[in-house]
DNA sequence: GTTGTTATACGAAATTAGTCGTATATTCGT
DNA sequence: ACGAATATACGACTAATTTCGTATAACAAC
């Protein structure tokens, strides 16, 4: 492709991509292991998904040996970034900060001092 | 249905919603003019996805006359806290504070000084 | 080298989301 | 009262996602 265009991963494509960006490499059995924990999935389901997800670009792997090893292909952070817009725009009417409002409201998820420091300082850089 | 379990809203049904918390009642005739100003779709495929919500509990309706009126039938921020928690959890490892700041540093949906002020106003708050 | 274990490949079923065509009922204007 | 416009109902099609069974190849160990 002479244009790479944005490829927006599933939910499960998403679990996944969350495990490899932790691990850096990863063969199938472990993402599965992982995946394991939280999910009831067979096997080949996993290893289903991670071939669909390398024909889609979002994972590189090296098979030049017989199991093979996986790595997230695509940015944590731009995809984070674009999801959360997609989010901002259909869900908080485009603004960013009736998000932060309740993601900084949400008690399960507490933010600690030291990372609510963190966001003040961004802050004061961003009134500039 | 004794226990009225949580039911995720797909995508289209996220900016049906959106489209009713603004306005509080409409029929289906306004969600679908306002639904084709971002969007290329037909006028049944709107009365359709509202049918639908509706068995789903998402949205009521007043069907004692023939132009039927609906409302959601979910709550705005309930619904924006679930989402959120969910990226939160899947995306951002849990962590809001990870969020708020991809969310602010976004580039696109810049927020106002009038903005950041309150979110400030809102960290003082939680500092204590 | 035979047998058990662990890989990948691949086909296909089951589900869900989104789309719209067509049928039918109601209302409105003339 | 009749035709045009507008409403809902509903079936059906497509595409994407998720699931897993089965085949087959590689390896390990005895």
């Amino acid at each position: 492709m002479a244009n790479p265009k944005y490829v927006k991963p599933t939910e499960s494509e998403l679990e996944i991509l969350q495990i490899l960006w932790t691990k850096g490499l990863a063969t199938v059995r472990e993402v599965h292991e992982e995946l394991a924990k939280s999910k009831d999935v067979g096997y080949t389901t996993t290893l289903k998904l991670m071939q669909i997800m390398h024909e889609k670009g979002l994972v590189k792997r090296d098979d030049s040996i017989r199991t093979h090893i996986y790595q997230a292909a695509v940015n944590k952070e731009k995809t984070q970034k674009h999801l959360l817009s997609k989010m901002i725009n259909t869900l908080f009417g485009g603004s960013p900060t009736q998000l932060v409002i309740q993601a900084l409201g949400n008690s399960e998820n507490k933010a600690t001092p030291e990372e609510l420091e963190k966001i003040q300082k961004l802050l004061d850089g961003l009134k500039r």
